[in-house]
DNA sequence: CCCGCTTTACTTGTATGGAAGTATGGCGTA
DNA sequence: TACGCCATACTTCCATACAAGTAAAGCGGG
């Protein structure tokens, strides 16, 4: 049973007690559906409560928890139809950075972005999972940040969480060689300067999501609701 | 047999709290930056200071209050920053979203949308701004229906409360004619079957704000941060 | 066996007391 | 007057006790 090493009064306690839930849930250490109890966290982690109760009220304001009252709480399912909407706001606001970034591109960018690729395929060919998913993030934020909008990347932080949570329950069923593929499509777009052949490049790789979704809730169905 | 389940047992008092003060916050009738406290609310509406509490708690997390430990909690300022990418996110997603419509619009939705920027126009005459803004808000919700995507207007919901809030709080220094007018436009392109123009109009609608609130932010320094 | 009631062991929700931290006003001192 | 220290009155945070509701096991009667 892994727990907080310790807790540290640098941060209050319900905070820590969010942060350790948060990234369980968002790596499937926690399967959704499975239930959660205030009591029981609380021994584990050694604190009353109180703090374990309002870490609880925010997760469900994350929608990464449901709180039945008198009936218990549990990991929310992933709601299918958040997710699509979530890749559908994906998709129409990185078109729209994309096209930013096709009109103001430098080298400098250019080389950061071959860079990372690079490291993504190394990360690929060692089939490391979690790395690879940090990389995927830092390609679309580095390509926000050059748009000139990175907070804008973190307002979205928020509804990407389902996204995210699906990535790591199946992220071994993901066609990684694919993913790359279209990463480089972009970026050789971009330094084409071809904003339009960008932008669908974009948009294409972004709707990846939709032919897999369907299989994946196929082969876990008591990880979703509609 | 189980209660229908539209029927609850009057909601929890964490929840009518949390509820009273987020429509008071939004309606700008407590000031961005006024001080809350937990005893105080908890004796005005005469419940313990728990459930207080833990709506302060999901205040934070909707980004409408800010809890500073020991100090005190006050209302959230607007942040300049998250409007601008709350703006940003819906122009993308509604120029994507009027595409859809414009590919799929029929005499039934021009109709629809026709009585709508009829009632605009009579709530405009009225002066009664919050009927105007409830209306701007069906407008737009409309739209993503007739999309087929209703469920990502309500997903936006979240981000789109900062902006809210600044339209109550201004709401009388817009120029309602304007946005009608552009109202119009969009509704007139869609009708034309030009969805080039639909999403340019809706683009020039939705920067409006990028005029606005320099001016806005100008006049009441004190409800904004950066 | 099967149905229905009752008991009981849970769950979350609320109230309250105290712990810890922060800001402020008062007071003494130079 | 100006400065520093300190008591005091706040604030949020955490722990604990109890209240209210749910669900399921247990048991008796048909």
């Amino acid at each position: 049973m892994d727990q907080p090493s310790f807790i540290v009064p640098s941060s209050s306690t319900a905070q820590q007690v969010y942060d350790w839930l948060h990234d369980r849930i968002l790596r499937g250490d926690l399967a959704p559906g499975a239930r959660l109890s205030e009591t029981e966290i609380a021994g584990q982690v050694g604190v009353s409560r109180q703090p374990v109760r309002e870490a609880f009220i925010r997760l469900t304001a994350a929608g990464l928890a449901e709180v039945r009252p008198q009936r218990g709480t549990f990991i929310g399912r992933i709601s299918v139809g958040a997710v699509l909407s979530a890749r559908l706001i994906r998709e129409a606001v990185e078109s729209d950075l994309i096209r930013m970034v096709s009109a103001t591109t430098s080298p400098a960018l250019l080389a950061q972005l071959d860079q990372q690729l690079e490291a993504q395929r190394e990360a690929s060919a060692r089939q490391h999972v979690e790395d690879f998913i940090a990389l995927d993030d830092q390609f679309h934020r580095s390509l926000a940040k050059a748009a000139g909008h990175a907070d804008v990347w973190d307002v979205l932080e928020g509804l990407k969480s389902q996204m995210n949570r699906l990535r790591y329950i199946t992220a071994r069923v993901f066609d990684h060689q694919k993913l790359l593929d279209q990463h480089t499509a972009i970026v050789e777009a971009l330094r084409d300067g071809h904003a339009d052949r960008a932008e669908q490049a974009m948009r294409l790789h972004l709707r990846e999501l939709l032919t897999d979704l369907p299989e994946i809730a196929r082969n876990k169905p008591e990880f979703f609701t509609k």
